[in-house]
DNA sequence: TTAGTTTGTTTAGTAGCGGCACAAAGTCAG
DNA sequence: CTGACTTTGTGCCGCTACTAAACAAACTAA
């Protein structure tokens, strides 16, 4: 009756009033070590608020479990009064989460530890094949063949896909570049491959944009914004991501921030969604390629367009192209900033190069077009981290820890 | 020292790590008495995932505060087995909240007690001064008359205004058709003239059409919505506004969903922003009278659109008119959805009754522009609740008490 | 040394909830 | 009308995760 009375509630846990289970401190506690804003217990118990003594007993069971170490010594703190803090770190030796990321040119496996740390990495294939059961069998071998050499234990995979993924079926939507069938159930097939090779714990899947969000959010350039908007670029189209109170917003059916489709230029190209100047036919690598009126070669899409940006300032004509793409993004950013009021924008991909290429002029176009109630205009910054999709899908496999350590792991 | 902690801990709340006070079952449990989804002790339970002893002892702590009441005969259930509900409904005589709201006609006072209940109407002031202070004095005085004549406790006040709210300064930063300075502090303005007054409780203030898309949401056609997008038209300009797992979506600096500069009609009219074809000035009550050639008279913009659309049968040059309404707003809508890909659309003000003149139309036009991963499109409704911006404010001040019912009350 | 400051721990107490047994109030079958 | 069944509500006990408060530890400053 127990059992019974348990389904019951699973079944429909709809409404955001039931009460969470697992809501200790224990929860939050990780999430702080987690994500680097908890380096003595001192901070933890003001950052959680709760008294010492909690935060104490919640450190030692976070260890106790081997998700964080304490340092023996007390690190000398520079200049403060009082006794010094014992230092609290991600394990060294700890649980691990396996990553996965498919992309045009081929796949890659990791292990990611908290802190969003890569332990460990396979070398990827190069090349891609039509079947996705094929291909995810193939990562999740690679993946299980670095648990085994590293003995780690295990958390659960996640996987990143460059499609959006439909909710709540879990089927890609629009793998564009991956010659897939257009809504593979790349869920299902995820989950039986994990299954299958005997890892532990549950397996994810999400549109690797959006991940690289929730990385950039934890662990990169994002960190402590309340709203970050993400918004890359890849071989080709445009993709969004927005996460909200250190959540990733996927909308009602997965398919929120499919940006691609707002309008920045209507006198413009085009585009295969029956529109004309969508963004993703305006700023994506094959745009600046067409402007600049260069054949696209077989080294990839993105590296090439990326070099020409990067030599925008040694030829006036490609130094055109690149300021109406800068100028054509800023529309399309002031538009989402409208929208979602953001309190910090990350771009990746393409978009990233071209804020490098002129920082200024893009903050300025979408400061001029968009509504801000501070002064300086939305920060727009860089992704920082390195294979953040990776890191990204790690962290969906960390997050029933993150919820509740005790009932993950326990 | 005490006092000392809880000080410190209300100065960081940022990071939502932080574990919230009065996390018990009572907040949510209020909660779902006030929407309407809980009608038995029953239900309430099987909502809360609580036990029934822990369901009957909140009921009762709950009915002791004077908020809800529990029937002393049980309800006859109609053709169901076992022992009766009592049924649980929101107290007739308990606390109410103050609600306030400001547009270009006037103010109007009320009082509001759970569930949404309008229990007194101030009769509203139809002109307004230009002196935000004298406005908000003049009706925080209309609402304690109400408290005075029908003696109710009140929870707070909330107000509601049709403008754009900073965040957190609580500054009016585009109160057009109040001919009040933009950049007034209504937030702080407001919470003077309650506190001036003598009226219990804290006072909150937000934007009408976010307020609507709120009391929608709880008491209106947004019923169960997750993700719940609201876009409506007052006298001029298109307000929109998000409710995210219940709560409403502002933003970083309450700027969020500021929609009016869509790009609807590329060809379109040139609007104040310096772009053209913007969403605000191709679907707003102006841009109808100006399509079908009509001079504005004194009856007000809206209600004389809203008489063209209610006559567009008869007339073709209307016909012709409104469909071209629909169909801007129509993409205007698919452009919002593809970007926070709601589960519910509501449509109040001029928007409501182009819906209702051509719901086929509209949501074809949405459907057709837009991703969505079910079928059937986008649910697209028109508002339910009469006042529901007033009602709205009202939420707002009794939030504390569903979040907290003791901490608030007791 | 001594005082002051901050950190960590121990112990005792408590609020809120689950588990369980039981009571209450209806329907249904005969 | 009488039990059997079903569902709702209550009383009691105990557990878990916390708080409160006193104390101990480890440093700086004078």
């Amino acid at each position: 009756m127990n059992g019974k009375a348990a389904t019951r509630g699973e079944a429909h846990l709809s409404t955001r009033t039931r009460l969470e289970r697992g809501r200790t401190a224990l929860g939050p506690a990780l999430e702080l070590v987690h994500t680097g804003r908890a380096p003595t217990r001192a901070v933890l118990t003001a950052e959680l608020g709760v008294t010492r003594a909690t935060a104490g007993a919640v450190a030692a069971e976070l260890e106790a479990l081997g998700l964080i170490s304490v340092d023996a010594k007390p690190s000398a703190a520079a200049g403060s009064q009082g006794r010094p803090s014992h230092r609290l770190s991600v394990a060294g030796a700890g649980p691990v989460a396996l990553a996965a990321q498919v992309h045009a040119d081929g796949f890659r496996a990791a292990l990611v530890g908290l802190g969003g740390r890569i332990v460990a990495t396979a070398p990827g294939c190069e090349t891609i094949d039509a079947d996705p059961a094929q291909v995810l069998g193939s990562v999740i071998e690679a993946g299980a063949q670095l648990l085994r050499e590293t003995g780690r234990r295990c958390v659960g995979a996640g996987l990143a896909v460059p499609s959006a993924v439909a909710e709540p079926e879990g089927t890609a939507l629009n793998p564009l570049h991956l010659a897939w069938p257009a809504g593979a159930q790349v869920r299902e097939i995820f989950a039986n491959c994990v299954r299958d090779a005997g890892i532990e714990g549950p397996a994810f899947t999400g549109n690797d944009v959006n991940l690289a969000a929730l990385a950039e959010h934890r662990h990169g350039a994002g960190r402590g914004a309340r709203d970050l908007l993400c918004v890359a670029t890849g071989h080709r189209g445009v993709g969004g991501a927005l996460v909200l109170d250190g959540r990733l917003h996927t909308g009602s059916s997965g398919l929120a921030l499919e940006v691609g489709h707002l309008t920045v230029h209507p006198e413009g190209r085009p585009c295969y969604c029956g529109s004309r100047g969508c963004l993703d036919v305006e700023t994506d690598p094959m745009a600046l390629l067409a402007a600049v009126g260069v054949e696209p070669s077989p080294e990839g899409l993105l590296v090439q367009a990326r070099r020409l940006v990067a030599e925008e300032r040694a030829d006036p004509a490609v130094r055109t192209a690149v300021e109406a793409l800068i100028d054509r993004l800023g529309l399309g950013l002031a538009g989402l900033v409208n929208i979602l009021n953001p309190d910090r924008i990350i771009l990746g991909g393409l978009h990233r190069a071209l804020l490098e290429a002129d920082p200024e002029r893009l903050r300025a176009v979408v400061a001029d077009r968009s509504l801000w109630g501070r002064s300086g205009g939305v920060p727009i910054l860089a992704c920082t981290l390195d294979h953040n999709s990776l890191v990204g899908a790690a962290e969906l496999a960390w997050q029933p820890v993150l919820d509740d350590p005790l009932g993950a792991l326990g």
